[in-house]
DNA sequence: GGCGGCGTATACCGATCGTTCTATCTACCT
DNA sequence: AGGTAGATAGAACGATCGGTATACGCCGCC
């Protein structure tokens, strides 16, 4: 049998599920249950219940999944964009999909202090420079602005997606994606 | 000297500015004491706390908004679809906006049975219809999909300029409207 | 002129919030 | 073997949550 993970990964796991299926406003006795942690473990691996959703954020591997879907599209930078959109297609058809967990975090915690904000920039600015990379080996004129108006769409999907659920968004985000990859020097 | 509004009209107008400021999970006594209403009132009134919230997003006036914009764009339905996004980038780069009222609410909002989502969906469905009467006019060829994109770009502004501050995402969406009204049959 | 409806003010309810504390137990290190 | 660090269990903290109850004042209406 497997050795179970140490309560600092049983807390990152309980954690990244409750606040996505419930949102950052779940409880920490909720996390805690379902984590099966003593209560002092949480304050000592992160300090308190803020350090949990920051980390939470920090340590997920969103970025490394849009790397891995462009990396299954293959070579053509073209494709490889498409491909995201196909996939945000695939996510926000899901039942269980209930919206970026980035965004969501932004919108709800409303304190400017809190550490998560920091974390949610870093992986805009994460995405941002994995689109720009790819806009750059497809040659487009203006790589950044062009993964600005990627990043608006992807953005746009996932929140799109929660609030209309049977309209499809990737699929009308997909055709301004070939817009964008349309543009040439 | 002006009579005061109601209880009511006080009671909307608070939460209509906290329920932006700090978010929907703002304490029912900070609504009431800057409503400087009884407690009871709030009870009389609403049913709740949940019934203001959902009062609040059901009698906003955003989509009249959108229309005086329109309006005062002129005639030409390229035109007046352009001007949201001039507009979008004027309330993106003050330095209260804080996104989206009612992505803000579906997404905080966890709870299904909450009466916001009803008008979350009733204001997203009146937006589609609103952009799609204009690019019907405009002799879009698909107005419903061209709609959906129009929407998209949209939710994509308000969502990304909470997260990137300095992006001007409203600039980078109205080019890709461009596209959209490009369309021809 | 009394009476009901509305608004105010405030006390209070149980529940839950995030956090701290005490105490006990276990595993590993030398 | 002894000791230390980390984990567990659980009580308890003060604060705040949404909601209810009680008591009082004001005003119009029959």
């Amino acid at each position: 049998m497997t050795t179970r993970p140490g309560p600092r990964e049983r807390l990152l796991d309980a954690a990244r599920e409750l606040t996505y299926s419930q949102g950052v406003q779940v409880g920490v006795d909720a996390i805690l249950k379902q984590a099966d942690v003593a209560r002092r473990s949480l304050y000592q691996h992160f300090g308190g219940k803020d350090g949990l959703v920051a980390e939470v954020l920090r340590s997920d591997d969103n970025l490394d999944r849009y790397r891995r879907v462009m990396d299954e599209a293959g070579d053509d930078p073209r494709e490889r964009v498409l491909a995201v959109f196909d996939e945000l297609d695939a996510i926000t058809s899901q039942s269980s999909f209930r919206g970026c967990r980035y965004t969501a975090a932004e919108l709800t915690l409303t304190d400017p202090g809190h550490p998560a904000h920091a974390e949610v920039r870093a992986f805009k600015e994460g995405l941002h420079r994995l689109m720009a990379a790819e806009l750059t080996r497809h040659g487009h004129p203006a790589a950044d602005a062009g993964a600005d108006q990627l990043l608006v769409l992807i953005d746009g999907v996932l929140a799109h997606a929660v609030t209309r659920p049977g309209a499809r968004p990737a699929l009308a985000a997909r055709a301004l994606a070939e817009a964008v990859l349309a543009a040439r020097a």
